[in-house]
DNA sequence: GCTTGACCTTCCAGCTGCTGGAGGGGCTAG
DNA sequence: CTAGCCCCTCCAGCAGCTGGAAGGTCAAGC
């Protein structure tokens, strides 16, 4: 396979399947012409990134499950720290953004939003945070 | 003031002052000895700087609010719109990380996370996702 | 007067994870 | 034999800083 069907088959552009060649996440061997050649074990890497990275995953961290993924000796153990440790991650990201959130819906809900210069919204961003 | 008393003043770091007058958002005057000299005027636009970019504005929205709150003839439905726009944004980031909780969730509730290599999180990875 | 140390300056490089584009080669069909 | 698509490499850039090198300045203490 070359570089377009193993793009269109795993859903990442041409670009992140060189890059991700590049930082040594995949080794796809090469043709005559000097092609990337894909196998179907690439292919299964690459699907397997792909989701891995959809999950919020960091390149580090897929390039370690990608490690357990291919260890028939993995203990699941291993893999559900790195698991919970993301989880955690996420979960403090939705924390810090409902923050926001809720401040910023409170300013909006404050400012009237017509064509007078008063705004809730500048005042709140001029004050203190706590004031 | 010198960038340190700024600094501790608005709580940003010196190296993030330098670089916000570096593209523009502030002009700090020069004191013969080339050390920035910021006024009361400065240290309220970086409050507000620091303020904005806690509540996840970008730089370049800053840039817009920072010349609203300078414009004493603004119109509030203008901030009104920008941060409403910033608000859907943060909401739709919170979705999209809600749904990496569920899914990320459920595979590491799954998984039994003990010294055998049998792992429903490394198949979830490689299974299709709705599969 | 001199040193020490904290502060200030500029500039360059690097982080994450790609993405765009330039410049060039290969391959297949008409 | 040319058109058009694919492939290659390499370099630059996005956001928003951050670290570090190399050097100037200033106040305090001896």
């Amino acid at each position: 396979m070359n570089i377009g069907d193993v793009a269109t088959r795993s859903g990442l552009p041409p670009k992140t399947i060189r890059y991700y060649e590049d930082i040594g996440l995949i080794r796809p061997a090469r043709s005559a012409n000097g092609y990337r050649c894909f196998q179907e074990t690439d292919l299964h890497k690459l699907t397997f990134l792909a989701r891995a990275r959809e999950l919020g995953f960091s390149i580090e961290d897929c390039r370690l499950l990608l490690g357990l993924y291919e260890d028939d000796a993995r203990a699941s153990s291993d893999v559900k720290a790195l698991a919970l440790d993301h989880l955690r991650a996420i979960e403090a990201k939705i924390a810090a953004l409902e923050a926001m959130r809720a401040t910023l819906g409170d300013l909006v809900q404050a400012c009237a939003g017509d064509t007078r210069p008063d705004c809730p919204i500048l005042q709140g961003l001029a004050r203190a945070p706590d004031a």
